[in-house]
DNA sequence: TATATAATATACCGATCGGTATATTTGTGT
DNA sequence: ACACAAATATACCGATCGGTATATTATATA
């Protein structure tokens, strides 16, 4: 196994679900080795730092999320079902997380604000990214008719994205749940009352 | 000053700013015996180890939002305006939180999932009492005639809670109000919405 | 099959971590 | 004023941290 594009791959894989559950700075060197079975100098070999690896592994996790999520909700031809699709699918955060530890944009986001300045630029990318992703599909939905005129895209995805994080961390820390279920139910009220 | 609550109480006060910002891994004794002019004996003095510093200035950070919480909400007299008084304490956590870091609750609950036993179970407890003051909330307003009798107010105060915390963490990421502006709108109509 | 080179492993570095044993200082009761 | 005890300071511990210099191994090419 001395191909390096594969070497980083396996180090991104292993490392994720690892900084994703201990933190940036709890993950250690040691314990990407312990799981990879590899050492440092081939860690060394193919990133720069520390730095470089958490970095590599949060672009990892957003692509597995955004590509499920984008999944679902390409499965769904108006906004207020691709909006339930997008509620439903972080029920799953819960009890099955696509990487174990909960929501990685919301964990990075909460450790990188104040001390992680490369990850904070990368998690504010992301936020953004969903938020308008969120905004396009309502207001591709006031256009094709499915949501009523008078609703605000940007507030409502905004509103959408907090919510939904929210509930995951309650759920999260729970370790249940009901907290997501009552929110999924409010969020579904909401969608249809914004229907036409 | 050899008075051992003072210095207990000095400890914790100059510890929660950089347990909220660093998070509990991050911070170190070195940063605590630098923000105290302490040295470790005096903390060792006082407190068993870590774990007890981050739990005390834990229940002191709750103690100060509990505080403030609890003084903006006596304030006012029916439920929906009292709902209102909560989402808009919140808005102080953007620009001038009362601890620095952003919601403690929602950085501890991150940050102790997966890793911190000792503080999840605080966390979890604190979360709980939250919810169930926001849902009396809710239930007074509905017995006094103040809020819709078809309103479930456990599943609004979970909701609540959840897109507060939710809009909290991405509005100190962004360093700008405008999500949680946002939010608070859409907050408020929705009390409007139950308000009879 | 010998060699050059890229990739990985090993061994080590100084710094810092949480924690402790001991020395020193301070306040109190006599 | 003195002794005693409590509180704080100092000095140190082993472990682990991220990172690096160097040795070893595998692979591609000739």
């Amino acid at each position: 196994m001395r191909d390096p594009q594969q070497t980083r791959q396996l180090i991104i894989d292993k490392a994720l679900p690892i900084f994703n559950t201990k933190g940036y700075n709890a993950a250690s060197l040691s314990d990407i080795t312990a799981a990879t079975g590899i050492t440092k100098g081939a860690i060394y070999g193919n990133f720069k730092n520390k730095d470089e690896v958490a970095s590599a592994s949060f672009d990892h996790a957003v692509s597995i999320v955004v590509g499920f999520l984008s999944k679902k909700v390409r499965a769904k031809n108006t906004a207020p079902e691709k909006l339930k699709a997008i509620v439903d699918y972080y029920s799953e955060y819960v009890d099955n997380p696509p990487i174990p530890g909960g929501c990685p944009i919301l964990n990075s986001s909460i450790e990188a604000d104040d001390n992680l300045p490369f990850l904070k630029s990368k998690v504010i990318r992301t936020i953004a990214l969903m938020k308008d992703s969120f905004t396009k599909i309502v207001n591709r939905g006031i256009l094709e008719g499915q949501v009523k005129r008078d609703v605000d895209a940007e507030e409502l995805a905004v509103f959408f994205y907090a919510t939904i994080e929210g509930a995951i961390s309650l759920s999260r820390i729970e370790g249940d749940g009901r907290s997501y279920k009552h929110v999924r139910n409010m969020l579904n009220k909401m969608i249809e009352e914004i229907t036409i």
